[in-house]
DNA sequence: TCCATATGTCGAGTAGTCTCGACATATGGA
DNA sequence: TCCATATGTCGAGACTACTCGACATATGGA
């Protein structure tokens, strides 16, 4: 991932709905949702939803699959850890001392079970 | 971390100067670097800088300190933790079974010594 | 072919962003 | 107080983003 990949990203997440159409499909994973559902859960013209759509489609956040008539869009997980990526890679390269928190600070975010409410304190 | 706070750092974020700003002064943590030293480096006019460093400040990405005459900024890591974990709890939350090859994935991002330019395979 | 369903594309209006000259504010020194 | 340095704020022009009606394309069935 590199910086203009991870600002067409941070682009296509910058805007509300489309946020909540990534965690939307995140949701929906591995199955995914058609264009037309994800447009009636978001309340959101469907032709709107389509620019929506294809901006995370052309950020490679979402990927998009035609089904008989319906096109069904999944979130595109490698994606969203190639960010997450980039944003934790961008000091590890300069300042690897500076990581190592922020690491155990993402893995304590996923324990076994279910993490719950519980919010890491300060880190 | 909630939605309104995400997107107001992915915008920032959005913006090659401001992304570029945020990692050089990443690099320069924790001395940080004057607003006017920023501009030089980035070869901005000082208001065009000062606009996308109040952007990156109210995004919570940097924060400002006055030394005497200069005003120094400094990144904030807690808030790159904060964004990056956003991004991971969104898929724990509802899938966690998608969460752990993520976590495991930026973990080999930080290696214990020089990360050199090995990319990770596949994600 | 004709129709219904599902989705994408185009165009225009509105709103927001980016940039930078001009001016304002804040600090430190004489 | 006066000046130089350092930074922030305002305003306008150019550009871009968001939205949605209207139209186009694609699939499946009769």
């Amino acid at each position: 991932m590199d910086s203009d990949q991870a600002i067409l990203a941070f682009s296509a997440l910058a805007q509300p709905t489309r946020l909540q159409v990534f965690r939307l499909l995140m949701e929906h994973e591995p199955d995914g949702l058609s264009a037309g559902e994800v447009a009636r859960r978001m309340s959101v013209p469907h032709n709107t939803m389509s620019t929506h759509l294809a901006i995370l489609t052309r950020a490679g956040l979402i990927d998009a699959e035609r089904q008989s008539r319906s096109i069904v869009y999944r979130a595109q997980l490698e994606a969203m850890r190639g960010l997450a990526g980039f944003l934790v890679k961008d000091c590890c390269g300069g300042r690897p001392e500076l990581c190592a928190p922020l690491i155990a600070d993402l893995t304590l975010c996923c324990p076994p079970q279910k993490p719950s409410s519980k919010e890491v304190a300060h880190g």
